[in-house]
DNA sequence: CTCTGGATTAGCT
DNA sequence: GCTAATCCAGAGC
């Protein structure tokens, strides 16, 4: 069986492929718990471990953007970037100041997708205290806003596909997180019931 | 064209 | 706990 071990040559860790991102939402999410989230600023190398994220699945799912609607069916300028296959950056704009960070999911024309909420500071820590000079709070990144803030992620990384990119990317730390916690997605109003967000400390 | 509310955050009461 | 900040996508007309 193959495994999504460290890789045996030079590199420490593996950028994770394809398959990784076109399985079931739900599973993608949970395994994306520990692994890093990489982006190589013009400023430098920042690196962060992914410890919180929600998932958003498909036009059923009443609180993802994609959510049908009898005119567009959920596919809209915004959220197109939601169709494209598994494995690419789905970056949006909200509260008229923040972005938001997702990894899309799935096979093509399945609008799904895993928003990053939070992330443990691994690289480039003096990179994202720049990035959020204006704040004193000593959480560089445990916040959908405060992350992409932090990384300096805006809305021309949209639709950056992870898998091939060199600039963005998710690699496989080896860590392997087996206790976390299972609640219902945050700030949202519709689709409460789901259980859908995984975090752990 | 106009209107509404949001997958947030920081700062104040 | 409450809400201002700040803007634009989506929906409705």
């Amino acid at each position: 069986m193959m495994t999504m071990g460290q890789c045996p040559l030079t590199t420490k860790f593996m950028k994770l492929k394809r398959d990784f991102f076109l399985r079931p939402t739900l599973e993608v999410a949970k395994d994306l718990l520990g692994k890093h989230l990489v982006y190589e600023s013009p400023e430098g190398r920042v690196v962060g471990e992914i410890n919180e994220v929600e998932s958003y699945i498909g036009q059923d799912d009443p609180a993802c953007h994609a959510s049908a609607s009898p005119k567009t069916n959920g596919k809209t300028e915004r959220t197109k970037t939601m169709f494209l296959e598994g494995g690419h950056a789905y970056i949006y704009f909200t509260y008229g100041m923040y972005y938001c960070l997702n990894v899309v999911t799935e096979k093509a024309d399945y609008p799904s997708a895993i928003l990053i909420r939070s992330i443990i500071p691994v690289e480039g820590e003096k990179i994202m205290m720049n990035n959020r000079a204006k704040s004193t709070t000593e959480y560089l990144a445990n916040g959908p806003g405060k992350l992409c803030q932090a990384y300096g992620l805006e809305r021309h990384q949209n639709g950056i596909d992870l898998v091939t990119s060199d600039v963005l990317y998710l690699e496989d730390s080896g860590k392997k997180i087996k206790k976390f916690q299972t609640t219902a997605r945050i700030g949202i109003t519709k689709g409460q019931d789901k259980l859908w967000r995984f975090h752990y400390e």
